[in-house]
DNA sequence: ACTATTTACACCTTATAAGGTATAAATAGT
DNA sequence: ACTATTTATACCTTATAAGGTGTAAATAGT
């Protein structure tokens, strides 16, 4: 039992890539990235590089930016 | 005149360090990055790993996450 | 203006992400 | 249940980020 978190940018790429219903193969194409890389990010690869992450963000309207960290997560 | 686009990353980073009253060194050391990462980061570097960059925005409460894209970005 | 501190840039090595291919597992459609 | 499609995992090679060191430029303090 792997147990591997999904961050949450993670499930937000997977969800978009839903709403415009194609797969990983399409969405890794239309990003210009490898299909590979389409699934780490989907698995929640925390050491993706930002500029090919904000590749495949800028088909949904999006790019990587500082947020707010859940406040669960502050004191660990 | 190299002029370097300063996303709102870097200049995030940067304001946080300052309000902090710290430098570069003592950022990167804080965060267990090396000196050359903060200074990358800080001159908007587009292809940093996001866990190192996460790293850093940890000690600032905050993590990477997709944010909207400004819309002047929006078409080209 | 002068000096100390901080930041930027270049070169080099090492560690590792990206991507391809192949296989296995999971999910969806009938 | 069976089959097709999609997704996940492993192995390998290549490209490149990370980080150290050294030097130059910029900024701050007096």
């Amino acid at each position: 039992m792997k147990e591997k978190e999904l961050t949450s940018l993670a499930v937000f790429v997977k969800q978009r890539r839903k709403t415009l219903k194609i797969n990983q193969l399409e969405l890794s194409e239309k990003a210009g990235v490898g299909l590979r890389f389409v699934r780490d990010l989907e698995q929640g690869k925390a050491s993706l590089r930002m500029d090919k992450v904000n590749d495949v963000l800028r088909l949904f309207g999006h790019e990587l930016g500082p947020v707010e960290m859940d406040r669960t997560k502050l004191w660990q």
